[in-house]
DNA sequence: TAGGCCATCTGGTCCT
DNA sequence: AGGACCAGATGGCCTA
């Protein structure tokens, strides 16, 4: 194909896809068997294999004619009309813009967004298009040097998107790679796909809000642990959480400590057992619940399991996870907080206490933690007690996606130690 | 076949 | 000025 061709194929084809045929030419896509993705597809990941992908690893398999001097057939010419993708029509060659590659071209640069050049080569010749260097002998020279300032520039562009558009390949693809690390830290659903980046960072957003509650809670069990050793009475203020919603929680001593309606999920007793657990995490963006099936705890997950087994009490979610409508079963068995809370402080008065708020758990609908944006409840309960039979609760409730806003108040409060 | 997810290209904007 | 970052557009692959 020479220059002509090729021009001419540019001026009648969707330039994407004179690169998509081109990629084809070059063989970009792996034939080899391997899909060409990175090492987060190719490791261990559970998402659909693709057969072929368009990612280049190499400069020099790109597309573009690095020779061409007339830079309005390609795509790199920004002084053309409104080549952007939110622009109107375009009037260069890409396809870019609104609309088809077909209806951006030609004559719609007046459409596009700010200026309205046309950069098309057919109705617009340019001073850098050959074909329409001027045949004056007294300027002929100055033509040429025109000429060869604009293929040089035309070039330089060239090579310079080139650059660009490596670049961004670079920095998905380290972005990926980031994406594919965070996988692999946090708890992960087996599913025959691997997980999709919103569901990643969704993952992981709940994990991070469960293990600050988490430290909270140890926090303050040690807390109320000095206190009983030194003979005053429980009482432990979570000063880092603010006690919105109503929480029931923090029966005196008996850890029960879910806050009102609201309950919250858990990898605790999972990382104790080392093995799989059956907490839905995941959420989706639109306050449903995704098909999550087991949960397993990651190596990583598993290294951080506490020496001492937490103690495990079924919430009344638990007992009435079969019954919840609106989940499938898979994803209803919800485990709560409280149980590690005071359970050295086990008393009957206690445990009467339990029942009590477990009766008023029951008149609430269960809820989960779900996507910030999402208007649900969530609880969280920490019960503090003291040994002689007096309770002493501590209530924590977040109703909203609004109040966890408090708790990020501080956040990273108990992360800064590690800091 | 529609929808979801993804990779890539691209131009604009911001930052150093 | 150049690179990083961002968002829109596009097309491919896959699944329901």
């Amino acid at each position: 194909m020479d220059a002509s061709q090729l021009t001419e194929l540019m001026s009648s084809h969707d330039f994407m896809q004179l690169q998509h045929q081109l990629h084809h030419n070059n063989n970009n896509y792996n034939t080899d068997g391997h899909n060409g993705l990175s090492s987060e597809s190719a490791e261990g990941s559970s998402r659909p294999v693709r057969r072929a992908t368009r990612r280049t690893s190499q400069l020099s398999n790109n597309t573009y004619d690095l020779e061409m001097t007339d830079s309005s057939s390609q795509s790199d010419d920004t002084s053309g009309g409104g080549g952007s993708s939110n622009g109107g029509g375009s009037a260069t060659n890409t396809g870019q813009g609104s609309g088809s590659g077909v209806l951006g071209q030609g004559g719609g640069g007046s459409q596009g967004r700010g200026r309205g050049q046309q950069a098309n080569a057919s109705a617009c010749p340019s001073t850098l298009n050959p074909n329409s260097a001027n045949s004056s002998s007294s300027n002929a020279n100055s033509n040429a040097n025109r000429r060869r300032k604009g293929a040089l520039n035309a070039k330089e562009r060239n090579m310079r998107r080139l650059e660009s558009n490596e670049r961004e390949r670079m920095r998905m693809h380290s972005l990926n790679d980031a994406f594919q690390s965070l996988r692999e830290v946090i708890p992960h659903v087996e599913m025959e796909r691997r997980l999709s980046k919103i569901e990643t960072l969704t993952l992981a957003k709940n994990y991070i809000i469960n293990l600050t509650h988490i430290i909270l809670s140890k926090r303050n069990e040690e807390a109320a642990a000095l206190e009983l050793n030194s003979g005053g009475v429980g009482g432990v203020l979570l000063s880092n959480l603010t006690a919105e919603g109503g929480g029931v929680g923090g029966v005196g001593g008996g850890g029960a400590g879910v806050a009102n309606g609201a309950t919250t999920l858990c990898f605790e007793d999972a990382l104790a057992n080392g093995g799989a657990f059956d907490c839905a995490l995941l959420a989706a963006t639109d306050g449903s619940l995704l098909n999550a099936a087991a949960v397993n705890a990651s190596p990583t997950m598993q290294s951080l399991q506490q020496p001492q087994a937490p103690m495990h009490m079924q919430t009344p979610l638990e007992q009435q996870s079969s019954h919840l409508p609106s989940l499938p079963h898979h994803q209803q068995t919800i485990h709560g907080h409280g149980g590690h809370m005071g359970a050295t402080m086990m008393q009957s008065q206690q445990q009467q206490q339990q029942q009590q708020q477990q009766q008023q758990q029951q008149q609430q609908p269960p809820t989960l933690i779900l996507n910030g944006s999402a208007s649900v409840n969530v609880g969280v309960g920490i019960g503090v007690g003291v040994g002689v039979g007096v309770g002493v609760g501590v209530g924590v409730g977040v109703n909203n996606a609004n109040s966890f806003a408090d708790i990020n108040d501080n956040f990273d409060e108990p992360f800064r130690e590690f800091l």
